[in-house]
DNA sequence: TATACTCATGAAAGCGCTTTCAGAAAACGT
DNA sequence: ACGTTTTCTGAAAGCGCTTTCATGAGTATA
């Protein structure tokens, strides 16, 4: 190691390529012609000395950031795997770097947020409940560049929001299990309290029910908290009360997981005795056994348009108010559609197919 | 949407306190003491006015961006969801903020990432071959502080690394199939090409053969690529070919879900008929069926060792050189220890069977 | 009471860049 | 040939903050 050289600055270069300063800035953002000798000139010097601008120094002088800032309760769920990969392809894609922070808890304070808005981004995205609703309020009111994703904006603030299609999704999901598999007494799992996914997911449910003419039963009706565990204990427990069913529509994937091991150690089978669905299509959704019947969800998607509709507000443009992603129904094994023999010939075909 | 509004300054904080823009920088970082009387008067004036410091003039003046760089070929991997997780909290609980930058794909250009390095970050936390040798000795050699995941630096710089203990725990691993289940044709599932963790593992495997007397038989490995349908097909491949095995040490974890996939679909049974082990315990592991016998590797705590280290270097105190993290055998199903629940897994697929 | 310190404070000089602004040079029109 | 545009270019003024540096007030020492 070295010691520490000044890197080179603009007046480097300008001393290099014998223009001023003033030239140098020009041919680096391309703002003003500049002869093409000169320029020539410049770009030369820029790489010999290993020029890099001084990112800081430009966000003052110009007045913006060039960086999108994400802002998400806890970063590291499967949930944001692809959400990020999206929001990074797309953000990498206009040239915008990213700045993650996490809030650690949900409703944190705003303190630590706080210095992500206004000069530190150029605009914000924001997941859930991860900021609160004054916050948000008092940014959206200063007119800074605010997305939301899979939350609704509170009161009358026009931001723009991009989710998926919870309802429809559940409601075919629903459907399915009703007109294909003949199920009557569906179980529904509720995600956290709160959570809009789930309430929408519900409505669909609910809507499902309503259009077979199914009577909607609230003891049907548990918490699975988008949870494994808690899937299980909810599951187990309906079970010990002697709850009739013939399918659970688990939430989510996570909690269709819970639910199915709750049924294993009863002794009940999946699909057999009791259709399983879950929602979402995590990765892991089409290796468990029974492989899962699940709604895709475009996360990847929703996070590029998150990016694309924040770099409307950013540029000027008017974004859309609300953008949801249409979703996909994955018939699998758990809700009795493939049998074992027809996934695995599926396999095969796949395999020599390549 | 109101009208834009310009932010306030430090010299509006000052006017309304009416001290000198000095003072309020001084309030603001503690750097030199202030009369109470005054700095309350600041603290209340900058809470009134809503006051937030610009983060890029900050950086300017100061020299010091706050930032920690995080560049790796692709982000949104399942390995990542921790990884990010550790390092997000490090570096939250240090005050850092968190720049993400992804290559795309390996050995990418330069340019997007030297935009990164210098004057962007205090300090690069660099993953896997995210980052060519050349540009990692220019930075290193410029006294820029840098630290690697899981790559061991290129010729002589002395880059700190973190990375965990794949070599003693794919030992451990192996040993555990030849001790306990008595397994002797072990095959290995390499990782990509030049993969390190590959490697180690590797390493660890042998050993543990050589250990117990038993030759290596280059039949025995293939590609797995850490990747399910890679695996797959590899497995595939060596059951046509009549290859005798035993136990399948699967690399890591996806593969090993693609080699169960390929041994269940040749009727093999797993463990009975040839036990399978992965590495990583990702999170679905615990919910494959049969359950994911593996190696717990501590990534989240990788992430965070990773800020660490790379705060020392930015404030230029002395950093390990390499920092192995202690790994973890994780006894499941899938190689024969946990068997109770071996028998619910067979009426499950006589279920689906019928 | 004079002398030497300490301590809080403000003025001012940048940090490295972008962006007017105005002038010089070249191109055009008549 | 002369006035008028059009182009390009450099000087210089910030962007909002940190950080010397010098100063004046307050306190301690003699």
């Amino acid at each position: 190691m070295t010691v520490k050289t000044r890197p080179p600055t603009i007046a480097d270069v300008a001393h290099r390529a014998a223009v001023s300063i003033a030239t140098v800035s020009r041919v680096l953002n391309g703002t003003t012609p500049v002869q093409a000798e000169k320029a020539e000139r410049v770009r030369r010097a820029m790489e010999e000395l290993h020029f890099v601008p001084h990112t800081a120094a430009r966000t003052l002088a110009s007045r913006r950031t060039n960086t999108i800032g994400l802002i998400l309760d806890e970063i590291g769920r499967d949930f944001f795997s692809p959400l990020l990969r999206g929001i990074e392809a797309a953000a990498r894609e206009a040239r915008y770097d990213l700045l993650i922070k996490t809030t650690g808890s949900p409703h944190a304070s705003l303190a630590s947020i706080d210095a992500l808005g206004q000069h530190n981004t150029d605009g914000l995205i924001v997941f859930i409940d991860s900021l609160n609703e004054k916050e948000l309020a008092r940014l959206h009111k200063i007119g800074f560049p605010l997305v939301l994703m899979h939350q609704t904006p509170p009161e009358e603030l026009d931001i723009p929001i991009i989710t998926i299609e919870n309802k429809s999704g559940a409601q075919k999901l629903v459907e399915h299990l009703i007109e294909v598999h003949g199920c009557r007494r569906i179980v529904f799992l509720q995600g956290p309290e709160g959570n809009e996914d789930s309430e929408w997911r519900e409505r669909g449910y609910r809507e499902a029910l309503e259009t077979h003419g199914i009577e909607y039963d609230p003891a049907l009706i548990t918490s699975g908290g988008f949870d494994d565990e808690q899937a299980f204990h909810s599951i187990q427990q309906m079970l010990l009360d002697r709850i009739e069913m013939d399918a659970i529509f688990a939430g989510d994937d996570e909690a269709a997981m819970g639910a199915i091991r709750a049924l294993r150690m009863a002794g009940r089978l999946v699909p057999a005795d009791v259709a399983v669905v879950g929602f979402d299509d995590v990765p892991f959704a089409r290796h468990l056994s029974p492989t899962l019947t699940t709604v895709r969800a475009p996360i990847e998607g929703v996070g590029g348009e998150a990016v694309r509709q924040l770099l409307h507000l950013i540029n000027g443009e008017p974004a859309e108010a609300l953008t949801l992603m249409p979703v996909k129904l994955i018939l699998r094994e758990s809700c009795g559609c493939e049998s074992k023999q027809a996934s695995i010939q599926d396999e095969l075909l796949s395999s020599t197919r390549r």
